[in-house]
DNA sequence: AAATAAATTTAGTTATGTCTAAAAATTTTT
DNA sequence: AAAAATTTTTAGACATAACTAAATTTATTT
């Protein structure tokens, strides 16, 4: 069994190999998880030995088989749970992630499927990301972001790429959530930003906040 | 905050003074925690510090007020999560008390409330065990335990005083569970044992068993 | 009330996971 | 291709929470 310090370690290389499909640095871990380089280093031969991690000194790390099964299955943990928060005891989206960080290391297997199957099988969690199954498999939706699709586009938000409050909350205050209509309306090329029309509304986005919105992609 | 070791000792000393009404000794502790008392007196001067308890060398341990409060609480969330993990998720009642011991560490008290909310503001746990309040308040009902009855009683199960496995596995065994009518047959004064008669079949329980067994008290 | 036994505490170690400061390796710039 | 800058690792410390062994205090016998 792994320790809780090992488990964050294993969901942060994870998120980051998600955005870059590189191998992940010993810089880009302690930015997430605000530890020291030298600790991360301590870390990963930790995890070397325990063969969760390809790790060469000086050459980044990547995730072994098994350690990222491990780490799919927090993050099954961390989006079931997310979803009973919101779902059945009235969180709102915005809240839930704090929560669900902590509740992603309960070990029980058969508290995990009990609830799953208490859900309904969600495929999604209610910041409209995949939910990995039992064997983990992540559902493949395609999509895209806001920001790279043109002038004129009109379409339905599949879901969020960040799970931070803030950004949630400001979502929340401009009208957003799962299953809004967007329409583009203009584009600014000097910052990237867009002006968009929500439930007959019209608002100036930054490209930041377009980037983390997700489109279906036809 | 404190630490998850210092929430078991807190739990740990609760228990015990449940039981005993007396200062709690170093050695009960170490017995309950399966740490060595050396373990156990580092911890308690560490709990001192923090005035969660109040102690002095060799003249063992109770809980201060905020211990106290602090301890309730986390009784309050095991038996939460117990009562959510049997009557939604369907987990049987001697599966659940490992489980909870994680889940009651959970810090977020809008979680707890809410799931409070969610259940009904239950009184009872699946064990018949009362559930404090957000105030720490312990419903009170006056009950027996089975083995202090006389032979001829009749009588519905309130509840039961241990937790563990086997004993609860063995009890739904012997088709006991919370309200089911028992009434004494016999009794066996060389063991204490009893003979009961349990939806209509008659069975030999030890002191032991009747012992953790709660009846109804007018 | 001594002597013995039992319980408790102290002293000294250990493993985990963190840190800072310094050294080494890699990457970028000139 | 050197020099400079950045990144990463090593070395040495520290806090937590555990341990064993030895010393001390308290409780029980005789």
């Amino acid at each position: 069994m792994n320790t809780l310090a090992e488990e964050n370690y294993l969901k942060a290389i994870l998120n980051i190999s998600f955005n870059t499909n590189k191998k992940v640095s010993t810089n880009e871990i302690s930015n997430v998880l605000k530890t020291s380089p030298a600790s991360v280093t301590d870390m990963l031969k930790k995890l070397l030995e325990k063969k969760l991690v390809e790790y060469e000194k000086y050459k980044g790390v990547e995730l072994s088989n098994s350690g990222k099964q491990y780490a799919i299955n927090i993050l099954r943990k961390h989006r079931l749970w997310e979803t009973f928060l919101v779902e059945h005891l009235g969180f709102n989206w915005s809240e839930v992630h704090e929560i669900a960080e902590e509740l992603e290391h309960i070990k029980s297997t058969k508290l995990i499927d009990k609830l799953d199957a208490f859900l309904g099988y969600p495929k999604f969690d209610p910041h409209g990301e995949p939910i990995p199954n039992k064997e983990g498999v992540i559902p493949n939706v395609k999509s895209t972001s806001l920001d790279q699709m043109e002038v004129g586009f009109a379409g339905h938000v599949l879901g969020v790429t960040i799970d931070d409050k803030l950004f949630l909350d400001y979502l929340t205050k401009l009208n957003i959530k799962i299953g809004t209509k967007i329409e583009i309306i203009q584009k600014i090329d000097f910052d990237k930003s867009l002006i968009v029309r929500i439930e007959n509304i019209q608002n100036h986005i930054s490209f930041d906040v377009a980037k983390n919105i997700l489109i279906k992609n036809n």
